[in-house]
RNA sequence: GCGCGCAUAGCUCAGUGGAUAGAGCGCUUCCCUCCGGAGGAAGAGGUCCAAGGUUCGAAUCCUUGUGCGCGCGCCA
């Protein structure tokens, strides 16, 4: 039996919920953070007169300073279990954390309705610093429950045309969300399904061929300048067939893609061609859909009957006129995804593929996988504005707005910033104006001139990257700003936790800024530089835990840490 | 019509059961003899779409309604 155990964070309207733990964990046994959270737990167990805190027990960040360094709902959960009212029952927890804790708290308040606020000392804060650069750069790494190897397919733009807006958020989230996965723990296989087969691909080389013999683009066919420039690039194009322009087209697409990408930051491992399944793994596939009793002939087509699964209707593999539908190979995809040995399959698509999850969460099933295992994440439509006002177009070339051109106009940081700010489920508008910004009013100039003039203030105070090493015990009364910006850096395994498990990058942003926004707190309201030597060292080990920390969540996000701006 | 998603400050958005709902932008007013002013401080600005329900406690969970987006093919 085990109850969940969460801390949250709660300041400045935020409230994040984490790492779950039981209570009498000894995990994290250096983590001043991971030992509060259970002398809690194991306060709140004894009190309950359970092995266990109750679930819903929370260790929360109060916004409010009068309510705390910390604070717990504690003694309100575990006062039903208690039978007695929750302000007795924070008394009573209070005396067991106060007899726990010991010089590491100054104060356990009631307070309200039983809220428990507490107070940590100065040696305390002095743990969290020494924790975090004790663990370096495996601070927050590893906090995945349990590591799983996870597929994470993202991307996949069709080869038949450049990169657009959605898919620029597609890569920066599928990019971001596979970082901060592999940094928790997890083993993460990063892949993009070339759809290199079906009718598609023969409309894309007949355009191609009636580009480069100067016809009009049949009236199913790709329009854009971007054919005329495939059917240029290939030799003898003219005389060649449609088929072999639509290998040969596919293979430029391919590698604009792959340059975007690039430009992007975005790390791509397997690159999985659609046509290759047909080396009888499509088949397999087939067959065992078949043997499942999962499909059946009607009309002269192969369906399968994925309402068996939840879905609205069944839907066709094979179309009478004999052709595969795209389905159909894709379930073989799927197939060979589990069988390569991934458990857990996440499939980043477009916002026009919400109507596909449930019949492929049904295919998934059929063949016979625990449909919780495959997690289609869809991504909501993105808008450019500019100065308020809506644009798709670009403006050189008047077709929409590509990833490369938004990489020419705002770069590639803003671009990835930007894109995983917001949650994926929000349909969101990109502010073109604002991204190219140079100044603080751009959250990711903010953030990256945090780290900048720490590096800065860093090279003034002649700390190099010398040894990390413990840093003394402050030896002065830390300011506010220290404690504060102490308990944020705390926070962060927390939210890489919490990030994984809600598959949010765009967290990670929103730490970034708020960390820079404490550091530049600290930044006005304690000196490093000239302060007495062990003040000084004190504050540096602040500036170095925070600059690495700084750098960590720009690079999970794909974002650039300079050192100078 | 059915399905999925969304609805929070003027705008863009955080916040998946806790105390007085937050940030950025925009607006108003301040701060450079100061380790990077590419910065900081203060202020104005809210029926958290609506109505019911669950709970000691709801922006958050449940129902219904409204509005917006997307999808509903033997396309991919």
């Amino acid at each position: 039996m085990r109850s969940a155990f969460v801390i949250g964070c709660r300041r400045q309207g935020r409230c994040s919920i984490a790492q779950t733990v039981s209570a009498g964990s000894n995990e994290h046994r250096d983590d001043p953070i991971a030992l509060l959270r259970a002398a809690v737990a194991s306060a709140a167990a004894s009190v309950a007169g359970a092995v266990d805190a109750p679930a819903g027990t929370t260790l929360e960040r109060p916004r409010n300073a009068a309510h705390g360094d910390f604070a717990t709902n504690a003694a309100m959960v575990s006062a039903p279990v208690a039978r007695d009212n929750p302000r007795n029952v924070a008394n009573k927890i209070a005396a067991e954390l106060t007899a726990a804790l010991g010089d590491d708290m100054t104060s356990a308040e009631v307070a309200g309705p039983g809220f428990l606020n507490l107070r940590l000392s100065d040696d305390w804060y002095g743990a969290v610093l020494a924790h975090v650069l004790d663990s370096g750069a495996s601070f927050g790494a590893g906090v995945a429950g349990r590591p799983e190897k996870i597929n994470v397919e993202f991307v996949s733009a069709n080869p038949t045309g450049p990169m657009h807006l959605g898919h620029g958020r597609n890569a920066a989230y599928g990019d971001a969300l596979s970082r901060v996965l592999a940094f928790a723990g997890h083993e993460v296989g990063r892949e993009f399904y070339i759809n290199d087969f079906g009718s598609q691909v023969a409309r894309f080389g007949a355009s191609i061929g009636a580009r480069a013999r100067g016809e009009e683009v049949p009236e199913d066919g790709y329009q854009g300048g971007y054919i005329d420039e495939i059917a240029a690039a290939i030799d003898g194009a003219a005389s060649l067939s449609d088929a072999e322009l639509a290998t040969q087209g596919i293979h430029q697409m391919i590698e604009r893609i792959r340059h975007t990408l690039d430009r992007m930051g975005v790390e791509i491992e397997t690159w999985f061609s659609e046509r290759t399944l047909l080396d009888g793994r499509f088949e397999q596939a087939l067959q065992a859909l078949s043997e499942g009793g999962h499909s059946y002939e009607h009309d002269d087509a192969l369906w399968l009957r994925t309402t068996e699964f939840g879905d609205d209707k069944d839907r066709v593999l094979r179309r009478s006129s004999g052709e595969y539908t795209y389905f159909a190979t894709d379930i073989a995809y799927h197939a060979d995804k589990r069988a390569r040995g991934f458990e857990r399959l996440i499939d980043v698509w477009g916002a026009d593929h919400h109507g596909y999850v449930a019949r492929m969460k049904a295919a998934y099933q059929s063949l016979g996988n625990d449909p919780d295992l495959l997690e289609p994440v869809i991504m909501q439509l993105v808008n450019l504005t500019e100065g308020g006002q809506r644009v798709q177009m670009s403006k050189r070339s008047g077709e929409f707005v590509t990833v490369d051109d938004l990489l020419d106009d705002i770069g590639a940081d803003a671009l990835r910033f930007f894109m995983v700010q917001r949650s994926h489920d929000t349909t969101m508008d990109l502010d073109l104006a604002l991204a190219r910004e140079q100044s603080d009013k751009n959250p990711v100039y903010y953030v990256q001139y945090a780290h900048a003039r720490i590096c800065s203030i860093m090279r003034k105070a002649g700390a190099g990257e010398g040894p990390a090493g413990a840093p003394p015990a402050p030896g002065h009364e830390l300011h506010e700003s220290e404690r504060a910006l102490l308990r944020r850096l705390a926070e962060f395994p927390d939210e890489i936790a919490e990030t994984c498990a809600r598959r949010a990058p765009h967290r990670l942003t929103i730490y970034g800024r708020d960390l820079a926004a404490e550091f530049s707190a600290f930044y006005r309201d304690c000196k490093v530089v000239g302060e007495p030597e062990a003040v000084q060292a004190f504050r540096v080990a602040i500036c170095r835990a925070t600059r690495d920390t700084l750098a960590r969540t720009l690079d999970l996000v794909g974002v650039s840490a300079p050192q100078s701006m």
